[in-house]
DNA sequence: GTAGTTGCAAAAAATTTGCACGGAC
DNA sequence: GTCCGTGCAAATTTTTTGCAACTAC
C-alpha cells in the first residue's frame, strides 16, 4: 500500500465527469436488476475520482468514508463493474491488479523508476490489424514499461534529445 | 491447471529455435555469475517450447521429467530469467501470471470464448508514439480481448446483430 | 416480503521466504 | 571447498466463498 500517485488534471472536471458516468452506469446497474447500494456509489466515486488503484487502496479510501466496509464488496463490486464494462482492470507489472474507470481505451507507459503512469491514446491501427485477423476486440489491457523522460534524461543526461521533464 | 493449449506452427522449428536460444541464454546466465543447472536448463527448455503456461502448469511439465523439482524453483526460475529478459510475464485475464520466452515484442488476441490466443505483431506507430511522448520501452505487456474470427462467426452467423447472453 | 448485498471470517489461490542440504564451479 | 541453488514447509499476499444479518425495491 503505497501514497496515492497521478493527480489528474483538473480535479473539477474529473469529478464532474465522474458524476455524470456515476449516474449513468447506475441507472445501467438498477436495469439489469442489480441494487443501487451506498457501497456502490461510494467505490464508484473513488475509482471514478482515482484511476489505477488496487483493491486495498481503494478499500482503505473507501473504509476512510465507511468504517464497517470490507474488502469482500471491493473485490465483488469490482468484478461486478467489470461485468457491467465500466471497470477495467490492469497489470500495472506487480502481483495484482489496479483498476480504473474505463473511458477510452488507452495504452499505460509505465516509468519502471519513478512509478509513473502515463495514459495515451492507442494508435488505429492496432485495432485495426485485430481487425484485419477477424478478431473482435472488447476489452484492452495494453502496458509498455519503460523510462518516462524524465527519468531517462536523470540517466543519461547528455544522451539523444535533451528533454526538460 | 486445465489441458496444454496453443500447439505451434512446426514442432521441429519451434525446438530447433529453442535449442538455440536456450544455449545462448545459458552462456548469458554463466557469464553473469550464475550457474547452470539442470533445473533451469529445464525448465528454459519447457518455456522455450510452450508459449503462454503459468506456473504451475510449467511445474507439472517439469516434475514430469524431475520429480523432486519444487514449485519455488519454478518460481525463482522464471523471476531469474525475467530479469535477464529472456522471460516475459503476461497477464491473460486470469489472477495469475503466464510466462513465455520473449521472442520479439507482440500483441496477444486472447479470445474469451474459446481461450485460443494469436500472437501478432504490434503496430510500429505504438512504439513511435512512446518514443514520441520521449518514452524509452524496455517491455511490453500488449492483450486485446475478444472474440477471434472463429467464435465471432458462430455467434452471429448471419452477421446480424444476434447476440447471445 | 423477497431476493440481492453486505460484513466477517475462513478458505483458496498465487507467490515468496527461511533454512539445511546438495551440487556447480 | 565455497557458495549458489534447490527442495520442502511455512509464511505472505491476493482473491474468493459461505453464511447469517441487512436492506433496496
Amino acid at each position: 500500500m503505497r501514497a496515492l500517485p497521478h493527480v489528474p488534471h483538473s480535479r473539477k472536471d474529473e469529478d464532474a465527469m465522474a458524476a455524470g458516468e456515476s449516474c449513468q452506469v447506475l441507472q445501467q446497474l438498477r436495469s439489469a436488476g442489480k441494487r443501487i447500494t451506498a457501497e456502490r456509489e461510494l467505490l464508484l466515486g473513488i475509482i471514478g475520482r482515482n484511476p489505477h488503484l488496487d483493491a486495498s487502496e481503494i478499500y482503505v479510501l473507501a473504509k476512510a468514508e465507511r468504517p464497517r466496509i470490507g474488502l469482500a464488496t471491493v473485490y465483488r463490486t469490482l468484478s461486478l463493474l467489470e461485468e457491467f464494462g465500466v471497470v477495467r482492470a490492469s497489470d500495472l507489472g506487480e502481483s495484482h491488479h489496479h483498476f480504473e474507470v474505463h473511458r477510452e481505451d488507452h495504452v499505460h507507459l509505465i516509468c519502471s523508476q519513478c512509478g509513473r503512469i502515463l495514459d495515451v491514446a492507442p494508435p488505429p491501427s492496432l485495432l485495426r490489424m485485430a481487425s484485419a485477423q477477424g478478431f473482435q476486440v472488447d476489452n484492452t489491457r495494453l502496458e509498455l514499461f519503460g523510462l518516462c523522460s524524465a527519468c531517462a534524461t536523470k540517466r543519461s543526461p547528455k544522451s539523444a534529445t535533451a528533454k526538460k521533464g
